[in-house]
Parts: C-alpha cells; structure tokens; sequence
DNA sequence: GGAATAGTGTCTTTGAGACAATATTGC
DNA sequence: GCAATATTGTCTCAAAGACACTATTCC
C-alpha cells in the first residue's frame, strides 16, 4: 500500500511545525488550521508541512508561513523552539517535527481558507482540541515567548508602529497573563537602552489622555532584564 | 552507487550529535571522537549517529552517550540544543541532525577508543579543527551552557558530591571564562532556596582552610539568576 | 466634573559589587 | 611566620515594587 494514500512507514520524514503568535485586543492568539484530512479530521492542528529536498529548516518554516498567512516574511519574527520525535507522535508514520515559534503585530486575517486565528485560552482550558502533540507544542511555545519577553526586545514585534509604551505593557500582559504597574514599567522600558526610539509625535486615544509614539530601537536584548519571578506574585491566574 | 559506501541522496536521516562538557581541572572540556572514515578522516567530530526506527532522539542521544562513554545516563544532564539543517552539510547526503548538550562531573576517561576529552579552548581558538559545522554546534552549545549556569543549578551536576562552594565557584569560572568574587559568591548560592544542602562535613585540601561540604539540593532554577551581564565586566579575555 | 489613561516623583527594600577583615589549614 | 583558601561582615549603589500625585484628553 506504500506511496497510495499514506507514507511508507519505514521512511523517516521531517516536518516544521509552526506556532504563531499574536495579540489581537486583549487576547493572545494563534495560527490554527482545521484539518481536512484523516487523522484527526475536523480537529485543530498547528500549520506545517514536510521538509523539502533543498530546502533548510529555517527555508521551510518561512514558506508555510508565506502559504497559511499572506506576510512577507519581515514582518514575523520566526525561531526554532526544538524538535518533538515520539515514534508515535503521527499515526502516519514516523515524523519527526521541528517547531517553530513565531510572534507578529496584529496579524491580518490568513490567507489559507481553513486557517484562523484561535484564542490561546481555548486550547490551555480545552475548548479547542489540537491533532497530534500539537497542544503540548503550544505549551512549550507559549513558555518559550514569556520567557523571550523576559529578555530580549521581541515584545516590540508584536507593536505595529509606532506604538505607545501602553501598548507595549499590553502585550507584556496579555502574554504573561497578569497586569503590571504601568509607571514601573515605563521606567524600566524608557531606561533601557535602545529599545524605544521616540518619534515626538502623539496618538490621541477615544478616552484618556494623549500618548507619545516610539519605535523600535535597534536593541536586541533588554538590559537588565524584566523578570516575571518577582512581578508574577501579583495576579497570576 | 546507492547503497555500497554512501546513502542514498534522495534520502532524509536524522541524526543527533552530542556536545559532553566536563570540566578537569582548570579547563572546560568536550566529548570528540576521531574520524576513522572519510569524509573529514582523521579529523575531529562531535559523537552522534543515525536515529534508529523507534527511538526517540532523547533515546538515540543517551544511546550515543552509553557508547561513548561507560556512564549509566543517571549521572549526565543531557538537554536537546537545536537542530542543523544545511542541506550541504554533511557531503555524503541530506542529514539534520539534532544537537544535544550534556554536562556531567569530571568524567572518567571514554571507553571508544578513538573518543577523548578536548579542551573547548583548542576548538575555539583554531588548534582543534572540528568536522562538519561541528564548531558552530559546540560554540552554540556553550552559550547554551553558560546560560544555564545564569539561571539553573545545573552547575551542581558538575561536581562530585559532596563539594565545596569553591569547587562550585571553579564550575562557573571555567564555563564563563572569568574569576568570580568567593564572598559574593557565597553569599549568593547559600541564600538561593533548596541549592545547597550542608551535609555538616568538611574537606581538607592540600593547602587552605577546610570548607564546608555539601550536596546538590532540590531546587532546579536559581533565583535570583546569577547574571553574567554585569560580573562579565571583570575580567573577560 | 468624572472617567480613563499617560506620565512624574518618591519612599522602601532587595540584592549586587567592592572590598576589608578574620579564620583555619599546611608548610 | 607565610601562603593559600574559606568565611563573615560592611558599605555603597542600582534597580524593583508600591504607590501617591499630577496631566491631558473625551464625555
């Protein structure tokens, strides 16, 4: 039956799997697709495909990415999060899978027809069920992303620019899932250096009062960094 | 040709490469094997081999470990890096290899016989010649390293038990590259929870006061974390 | 004025880094 | 005593967290 419907199951493949982050109002969100196919048709799965002959793992991530949304890649940060290779993991046969992690702005509604974006919330709390070890992915992703806020100035990639820091804080929170003092973080995002370029321009907002714009900075790493341990004891849920 | 000395191009494997620090001395060392066959015969590589059909690649990684060395895996901490995916390189076919760092106490001498303890300084400064993109595997393997030591205990799996504080402060030492305050030091790793535990022994060393001896406690992340950002100001070569 | 958000300032505590001082061994 | 390492203690500074207070908009 080898090379009719399914795989040869002797044959190792090698996939990407993608997760892709996003902040859409006060919610983050992922890229899932519905699966038209067996196994585990209907359900949820990340959006990925087979690692093609010439292509490198970095290669391939970007072209789903290109086939499932319709960004240019420059808009995405996009990094390997690390391989998953239970023997069992794909009912198929043997695959093993490199996932990718993948944080963006407010992100266009996906180009691919079976693909939305889906409130992180519904998988952790089992409202949206997801195929494979795919669940398990978003997981390790979702700490992955917390931790990279943390430390590095990818939080800014989320921000369509220009921002404002309140924005900026707004994702530092729906990600880590708890509030944080708006002027201490201010103080510490303001201090740090080149994270936030100002523009001198404002954005006057429906209510409250006018903030002022910045860009990103050309800073990749946040020094010193801003550290969930302490400020967690707050409202973790 | 397919199938009398080389694989078959078409063809996809997997394979895991292991990155075994130890440090002897006042010296970090790695795990390297010599090449018996081409290609790159006679140089250095890192152990690794194929993945097997129902292994998973923490499975092959501790298989290759039990091969090259006489450890049980009970006493190495072995943790996925990331995986390598050039399509050229590895000359004999398409291969991603998944790369594994592990760090164990002074370890004893390896049991292959082509296997023997190196010091990472010879690899990065030249005088080692590593083949495939091995290199760029061992220097990412010890910034993993090193990062960890910032916010895990793994320093710990270092040192025989019992140890000394100083031992301990050696293990950072020789990782990070630069000398450490020892009443900073201290101060720092005695109030972290669940770190050390006194065993309420001492050692007696060859010259000095004796310390105090302890064990491993049951803490697996450092917090504080001991950044290195601001002691690296010291005395980085 | 009130609600809402932006931004400033201040007080306190924690912890890092520098470094002095003391302790305990072998020689 | 001297060399070497362990251990304690102290001073200072940077930064985090709590929080009061002011500023600016829309209604």
């Amino acid at each position: 039956m080898i090379g009719t419907t399914g795989r040869d199951p002797e044959a190792l493949a090698v996939s990407v799997d993608l997760v892709i982050f996003t902040v859409r109002g006060d919610e983050l969100n992922a890229l899932l697709v519905e699966r038209g196919n067996e196994p585990y048709r209907g359900a949820c799965a990340l959006p990925g495909g087979y690692v093609r002959a010439g292509e490198t793992l970095d290669q391939a991530a970007l072209r789903e990415l290109r086939e499932e949304t319709s960004l240019d890649g420059g808009r995405v940060h996009l990094e390997q999060l690390r391989a998953y290779s239970e023997p069992d993991r794909d009912p198929r046969g043997r695959v093993i899978t490199v996932a990718y992690l993948g944080l963006g702005p407010d992100l266009p509604r996906p180009v691919a027809p079976r693909a939305a974006w889906t409130p992180v919330a519904d998988v952790l709390e089992g409202r949206t069920v997801l195929a494979f070890d795919h669940a398990g992915i978003l997981r390790d992703a979702l700490e992955r992303a917390r931790t990279q806020l943390e430390h590095t100035t990818i939080a800014a990639r989320f921000c369509p620019e220009p921002f404002t820091v309140g924005e900026l804080r707004r994702i530092y929170e729906v990600v880590w899932g708890f509030k944080l003092d708006p002027s201490n973080f201010r103080r510490k995002m303001t201090r740090a250096e080149a994270f936030l370029e100002p523009t001198g321009e404002q954005r006057f907002p429906e209510v409250g009062r006018p903030a002022a714009l910045y860009r990103r900075g050309s800073a990749r790493y946040l020094v010193p960094p801003l550290l969930r341990s302490a400020a967690a004891r707050d409202a973790c849920p």
